[in-house]
DNA sequence: GTCTATATGCTGATAGAC
DNA sequence: GTCTATCAGCATATAGAC
């Protein structure tokens, strides 16, 4: 047991650190200490901190895809040959991470953040191993036009991305939203935050127009210096005064 | 201009590769190297790598919040009095960085990308900075009640989250849609980019039923093993299979 | 397998010449 | 303001005792 057992309270530590610190910002002696083992035990038994990094992946990147392809396996089973429900695609798409997210042990939970995290780390090696999604995503590209087949391509991917970064901003930034809502939300039901995700992104695939119906904007393009910024996470009023030099 | 230059020059260097590559990942030899600059000048100017960081921040942070309050205005005076129109209020809110994103002299692009790379930063310093924007999207919270005085404010919290993710995704992933579409999607085109993206947002807000009207899903509440398991940045079937033991 | 001790290099920060 | 030289500390990684 014992050794066996270290290997999987440094991948759990790693694991953890990683999601919350990035990878640069987490050492060895960190993830050693929060996992109670030695220094060595790293190099022991991954052989480096890269190779760590890439066991933390690994170790459950392939539970992850077996539920997927179980779950749209079913969706095209109760289709028949019928045009596949709309909902039940985004479902597929959606609900599966959040499902994750909500794991009580939170073991599940602090890999999908993990996950998200490596999106957003620079390192080569992150890139190389996230970048072998794209064949995947492929399937709910061909699922997506089943269930909206008067939909063109281009309309589908630009949807299938905005629907990721809801996803994904929910894994990220969910934090972010209580403090907006100041107990308004309730962050912790995920049965009820998937119903409202798959929701929101049905209602934007089946009603938005086409890009030549949508007018364009007469709003701000008056101002010399250009219009104005809002951004997700900074446009901060004290901040900017901060920021100010007057 | 020596002195001045200087300072600029760090702080485009350190704008950069804080975007590229997190906080924790570059060292002040890597920024001093790439702004021309001796090592010691971050010190000098700055006072340390955390005062950099600040610097980079506020230095465009002012001119992000001056424009964003001369659009909200400017929606506000146009609407009079009359209820504001939603799609105006969502081009204000998810425009900007967008604009700022397409920005040929790359400066404002870096800005917004680095932006987005602090929110996905674990650093004490940067929570801080920017845990303070909540202020602001209260205002866009405002708006949007007024633009849709019917929906509860519950609603309009998780839309708009829905839409800021839509948004931040765009900043930090616009690659993946890349490898995705491969080409079918014109992702050099800003303003198209903003119209769709508005449009999505705008269906999303306005034909979502209320939660109460979203019926629960069937799928997937079957296996024992739980349900499928697919995320935005990792369900990699070459990853899953590497991963796999058998 | 686990530990200590250590090798080697890079980190942020500073002192002091110019 | 800019440079060189250097500090003290921490990083990853490894060698070798147990």
């Amino acid at each position: 047991m014992a050794g066996s057992d270290t290997k999987e309270r440094i991948l759990d530590a790693a694991e953890r650190l990683f999601a919350e610190h990035t990878y640069a910002g987490v050492s060895l002696r960190t993830i050693t200490a929060e996992a109670n083992v030695n220094l060595a035990a790293v190099n022991y038994h991954f052989g480096s901190k890269d190779a760590l990094l890439q066991a933390v992946f690994h170790r459950r990147a392939r539970d992850l895809n077996r539920e997927r392809v179980s779950l749209l396996a079913e969706i095209e089973a109760r289709a028949g040959g019928r045009p596949l429900p709309l909902d039940d695609v985004l479902y597929a798409l959606l609900a599966p991470p959040m499902r994750w997210m909500s794991d009580p042990e939170r073991g599940l939970s602090v890999f999908v953040q993990f996950l998200a995290r490596c999106r957003a780390d620079g390192t080569p090696e992150m890139k190389a191993l996230l970048d072998r999604d794209v064949r995947h995503l492929h399937r709910f590209v061909t699922a997506l036009q089943k269930a909206l087949p008067q939909l063109a391509a281009e309309e589908i991917y630009w949807r299938l991305h905005f629907s990721l970064g809801m996803m994904h901003y929910t894994i990220t930034d969910l934090s972010r939203l209580e403090a907006i809502s100041q107990g308004v939300c309730d962050l912790e039901d995920f049965e009820a935050l998937v119903r409202r995700m798959v929701a929101f992104a049905a209602a934007g695939f089946r009603n938005a127009p086409p890009l030549r119906e949508i007018p364009a904007f007469a709003i701000g393009q008056t101002a010399a210096g250009g219009v104005a910024g809002v951004q997700a996470g900074m446009d901060d009023e004290r901040g900017a005064r901060q920021g100010a030099q007057d």
